[in-house]
Order: C-alpha cells, then structure tokens, then sequence
RNA sequence: GGCGCUAUCGUCUAACGGUUAGGACGGAGCCCUCUCAAGGCUUAAAUACGGGUUCGAUUCCCGUUAGCGCUACCA
C-alpha cells in the first residue's frame, strides 16, 4: 500500500509549485489507491504564521482533491528528538559547540564548500558529554562517513540514478541549540514513522535528499522511492516570487480571479507531466488514470504570465472550456458571488437568465462584472453617444431605428421568436440593415457595442428597462 | 567558488536511432454572423552551439554556452 505525503510549512502563501506538488502526489495515490497524508511541517517555530496556515487550507481547500490523513509535526516533537537521540547514540552525529554566530562568516563566499565547523567532530565522548552537562549550547550534527570516500545514490523516479560523494556532503544539523529539531531531521523520522513509501517533491530537494538517504539509513527506515519534480519558474526564467511577480503565484489568486478548482488542477498538471498522448483537457478522473512518474518531464516549465496577462492563456483558455460545459444552474451559482464582488445587484433568478447568454462570452468567473454588468444595474454607466450611429450612417438613421425600435417593441411579443420578427420587419421597412437596425438598440440597452445577441438581451431585460432606455438613447442623440 | 540538474516553435509539450519534427495555447488570415463571442478552415513558428559514435542522430557520448537548484541552528 503505497503511502504519499504532501509537507508544506506555514511560513508563507500556498505556493503554485506547492500546489502542483500536492496535485501530482495526490494524482500517484489515487492512481495506486494509496493513501495521502497532509502534513505540517512546522518546526521553524519563528517563521510560522497562522495567515500562512490558513492560506494553506483555503488553497488545498478549493483545489477540493482532499486528503486521507493529517499530521501536524509540531505534535510529533518528541518523536523527532528521540529519533536524533538514536543516531547519536549510534556515533552517527555528535555536538557542536561553536556558536551560532560564527559559522555565518564563515561559510558564506568561502573558497571551497563547508563541510564541518573544526574541532567539533572529534571531540571525546566525555568532553561532550561534560560541556553539554555544564549547559553549554550546542547542535547535534550528523557525522557524515567522509573518511570511507564512499557515496550516497538513490535512484529518482524521475530523474533516474542520483550520486554524490560524501566529500561533498556537509555535516548537516539534526537538532538546533534550542532542542527543536530542524527539517532535515523531524521530515525524515515522520517520513520513516508515517512509513511513506513515496516521497514526490520539488527539484530543489535533490541535494537535500542524499542527506535524507543518509538519516534513513541511520534510523534503519525502510526504502522510500523519491520522484523530484522538475521547477514552475516565471517567464524571464527566475524563480517565482510574490515580491518579484505579484499574487499570481499564490493559489488563491486564481480563485479570486475566477478560475474553477478543475481547470487550475488541469493546467497544473500540464507544467512538467504530459500524458504522452496529446490529450490536455482531462477529467480528474482522466487525470487520476494516467498518471505516472514515467510521465513527468525533467526540464523546468514557465507560468506564462505577464503584465498585461496575470494567468498563463492555457489556463485562461482551459477554464473557457469548461465554463462552457457547465451546466446552466451550476454556472449561474458560481456566478453570483463573483457579480456581487463587484456590487452588481443580481438574484439567483436573474443569473439563471443571464448565465446561458454570456458562457460563451466569459473565460473566468469573475468577467461576469465586464461582460453582464448591464443586466444587473438599474442606470447604464455614461457612453458615448456616437456609439449608437450605425455603420454607413448617422445621427438621423439612429434616432429613425430607435423610434421605430420604441413603437415596436412596445407591442411586439418578448420572445426570442417574436422579437427577432418584429425588430426585422421594422428594419426592413425603415430600409436598413439588419446590423444598422439593430446597433442602436443594442448601445441603447447594453451601454456598449460588444454584447450577447440582442434578442435573448432584450428578452431578459424585459419591456420596460428596454423601452426606458431606448429613451435616454433618444434623448442622447443630437 | 563547489556540487548537481536541465536544454524541441513565444509558452506547455510529443516523437523504439530512420517522421514532410506532431499536438495544444497564443498570433495571423479566411468563412459563418445583428455586434462580441463561439464554431469551421488555413497559416507562420522549434531540435542552443561544437565535436564525436553510427549507413543514419531531436534521440547516445564528450565539450562549450546558457538557465536553474543546493551550498543555514530556513524549509
């Protein structure tokens, strides 16, 4: 039974590439009905903050995928310090004394890499044990075996074999001077007590894991297949960042954008996987059947945004699509919130109508308040008059068509049917175009040129708000 | 600096060593049309560079270059 965790720590927004971390562990557990365990990795108890937890939640959240078990590593400290307890007991770490202060200096634009502070690893038993009695602050180090010459290998998933001499290994902390245990150590003993059979992580742990391999081994932990995950950076290629690249990088943004949770995950799951066969609007379920590790790419994917453009357009165009086959209650529900954010006074009722004429017409939810703005507001937004003169006509040809247009439509039926009927009689004895007849009413009801197709407009708007604003179009014109 | 990873259209990607290097988004054009969309059709656009290996390299090897990651008592 294969065992996946997803490990953020709280010290930030849940991050996209977070976010496509979780999405391909939960996609390889439900591929092998497994089980996913979400886990807190707090142990950096001055950086976590409550707003990063909860930013954590409100995306794993809506992503709406869920989770089978939940840790926090907090509550596991002192398994974590029982773990270090073992491997020092076993001569594999050892104290060290040298303050804080000092290694900073040290190690920062050396010549070469640092792998130990002096002195520290050959100190006696007894003279460790007797300035750790004396209280004297210190580190549990991991004492990496560099004197064998020998190396650490795992084999990635995806990246395939992975070495690395041990004289390239630093001497890595277990426990901090403050007793709590740092992310290498509490991240492996809850690995090896979870019995996590898996661990699919972000490129940037390939380094970290030799060490990892090194502790598992010292615990005496059984084997955990890794699968490192190629990076999400921005378009210039740096990683992404919300000080550099704003709140795109932040799950909630597409949330608050108007993305549905299916299409985020869809797209998400394009960045760094394929299913190899040319399909990219799949079903979660789609998605849950094809996944594996051999289809995970190796080579770093951009999130093509930009200014202008805050989401990538796949994932615009994604969640067009499946805008586009929601069912007409379901849109109009998910609209509403998205139309009253922009203080639009829209009921249920209204959106139920309004929903089947612009899901053609929107890409994200929350176009709702560009694109149906007009059906909602009691008085039309200011426009320019100009924009009721039809093409290849003026002043005089607008005021005929919308006088013509009052008359009518204060008789005519307000069906599609009998709207259509009555608008194109009335157009072809004024001896206009259809499109010369019909833009001046759809300026004077829509407030715009660009609008859903006029009759379906009219029909829900209604008689009255049509006729009234037929006549502030009128009274507009010169 | 050290260690490691990566390199196919603008972007995401496909291609047992043999393809006119495929698809998608985005772009351009045409059609449809009451506007805008949607839809249909067409089109431009890529194997980083240099060496090998091979009858034949996008594919395997080496080097160069570039990018990225790690190099904390952060995760």
């Amino acid at each position: 039974m294969f065992r996946l965790r997803f490990a953020p720590s709280p010290t930030g927004y849940l991050h996209i590439g977070s976010a496509r971390t979780f999405i391909f562990n939960w996609l390889f557990a439900r591929h092998h009905g497994g089980t996913m365990i979400l886990r807190i990795d707090d142990t950096d108890v001055d950086r976590n903050t409550q707003t990063s937890l909860d930013s954590i939640f409100d995306g794993l959240n809506w992503l709406d995928l869920g989770w089978d078990e939940f840790y926090r590593q907090s509550d596991r400290l002192d398994r974590h310090r029982r773990a270090a307890q073992v491997i020092f007991e076993k001569g594999l770490a050892y104290r060290d004394f040298t303050p804080a202060a000092a290694d900073i200096e040290d190690k920062s634009h050396a010549a070469g890499p640092w792998l130990f502070n002096p002195g520290m690893r050959e100190l006696s038993a007894a003279e460790s044990d007797r300035r750790a009695a004396a209280g004297e602050p210190f580190v549990l180090r991991f004492r990496v075996p560099r004197e064998s010459g020998r190396s650490v290998s795992f084999d990635d998933a995806v990246y395939g074999p992975q070495s690395k001499s041990t004289a390239d290994i630093e001497d890595f902390a277990l426990l901090r001077s403050n007793g709590m245990p740092t992310y290498h150590m509490a991240s492996c003993a809850d690995d090896a007590d979870l019995a996590i059979t898996h661990i699919i992580r972000g490129q940037d742990h390939v380094s970290n894991t030799f060490k990892h391999v090194l502790i598992f081994e010292a615990l005496g932990a059984a084997a955990i297949r890794f699968a490192h995950l190629p990076l999400l950076i921005a378009p210039d290629g740096s990683k992404l960042s919300k000080r550099k690249h704003g709140p795109v990088v932040s799950v909630t943004a597409y949330r608050d954008g108007g993305f549905l949770p299916h299409t985020y995950v869809n797209f998400l799951c394009l960045l760094g996987w394929s299913p190899k066969d040319d399909r990219e609007k799949m079903t979660r379920q789609e998605l849950v059947d094809a996944f594996t590790l051999d289809g995970v790419n190796r080579s770093n994917a951009v999130v093509n945004f930009s200014d202008q453009d805050p989401f990538d357009p796949k994932a615009v165009w994604l969640n067009s699509e499946y805008l586009r086959e929601m069912p007409i209650d379901a849109l109009a529900a998910q609209l509403l919130p998205f139309a009253r954010a922009a203080s639009l006074d829209a009921s249920p009722e209204q959106m139920l109508r309004v929903a089947p004429l612009i899901r053609e017409r929107i890409k994200l939810l929350a176009d709702v308040s560009t694109v149906a703005d007009f059906f909602f507001v009691k008085e039309l937004a200011p426009y320019d008059p100009a924009e009721l003169i039809p093409q290849k006509g003026d002043a005089a040809m607008a005021r005929a068509a919308l006088l013509r247009a009052s008359e009518t439509l204060a008789a005519a039926e307000f069906t599609h049917h009998g709207l259509e009927e009555a608008l194109r009689a009335a157009a072809g004895e004024l001896h206009l175009k259809a499109g010369q007849m019909f833009q001046p009413i759809r300026v004077a009801v829509c407030g715009r040129k660009n609008a859903p197709p006029l009759f379906e407009t009219l029909e829900v708007l209604g008689r009255e708000t049509t006729l009234h604003r037929i006549r502030q179009a009128l009274d507009k014109l010169p």
